[in-house]
DNA sequence: TATAAACTTGACCATTTTAGTCGGGTATGT
DNA sequence: ACATACCCGACTAAAATGGTCAAGTTTATA
């Protein structure tokens, strides 16, 4: 089990994104820079972050993009899901109705992964891009 | 992120096991018809539980897999490490000795992958084979 | 109004990982 | 002897990952 380059893409590119958006918007372009991503890549990271109106986007020169909402508002779960960066632990194969793998039944180890799953996302709820935030402003030099 | 089939097929499989390991070992061609997994991939995976005291085996005809300790001394942990399902969260490319991404310092987000894998684990940490069983009984038809 | 910066969209692709398969073994109870 | 079952390493098709590339549209500003 790994997180993908692109939830932490898309964290990180946020929170560089919060730090400089105070004034200006921010462009792709200098997030690309600071934090050493693709820019082809951020581009896809941010189509997807616009459509769940996590950011907003001013186009042409001097452009760039800004967050919607107040970071403490923005949620890792909100992050993620935007990204499809969602936490997967079943995946029975033929999940019928009632069953996994095709079988009448839950596999025996069914109610485990939900229990993870809930588990994870607990963790993501409770995490706002403010508290990452405040936790970098502490360890910058 | 998500997890893959061989830790979720490992777990089934060693759920299975400890239910019918009272008697006599448990062949995998039983275990692979009962729980329906490719009796080939299961043989690697048991490879990599018995290097790990999971289990030991008798060969030979009538032979089979057994436990080789209590289910309630086999946490999670123990069968995600053996089979190399670990928890990766932090993957940053080049990270030298104190930064990530062959920058001098640790990424924005390098702390919170770093909390998020001590969260999982501890979810690990806290559920033994035994657990499930139980849990599995109650679910029982 | 020309131009360059910046977002927009969609197709494409190389590499790696996954989830197996296959073909040989070797050991042992009956 | 022989069938059952473990043992082991090589191989592979399909999917996911982490991008790249090309061709736009929009808008601030000189």
């Amino acid at each position: 089990m790994k997180l993908t380059s692109k939830g932490r893409y898309a964290v990180m590119a946020l929170v560089d994104l919060a730090r400089f958006d105070n004034i200006n918007p921010v462009s792709l372009r200098d997030i690309s820079l600071r934090q050493g991503i693709s820019l082809d890549f951020l581009e896809q990271i941010f189509s997807k972050l616009k459509k769940n109106q996590i950011v907003k986007s001013i186009r042409g020169n001097q452009g760039g993009y800004i967050l919607s909402k107040d970071p403490s508002e923005i949620k890792l779960t909100n992050i993620f899901n935007a990204i499809d960066e969602k936490v997967k632990t079943v995946q029975c194969k033929k999940e019928s109705k009632k069953g996994c793998n095709g079988k009448a039944t839950k596999c025996i180890t069914h109610n485990l992964w939900d229990e993870l799953e809930v588990h994870i996302n607990t963790f993501f709820e409770n995490k706002s891009l403010n508290d990452l935030l405040k936790n970098n402003k502490e360890n910058r030099v």
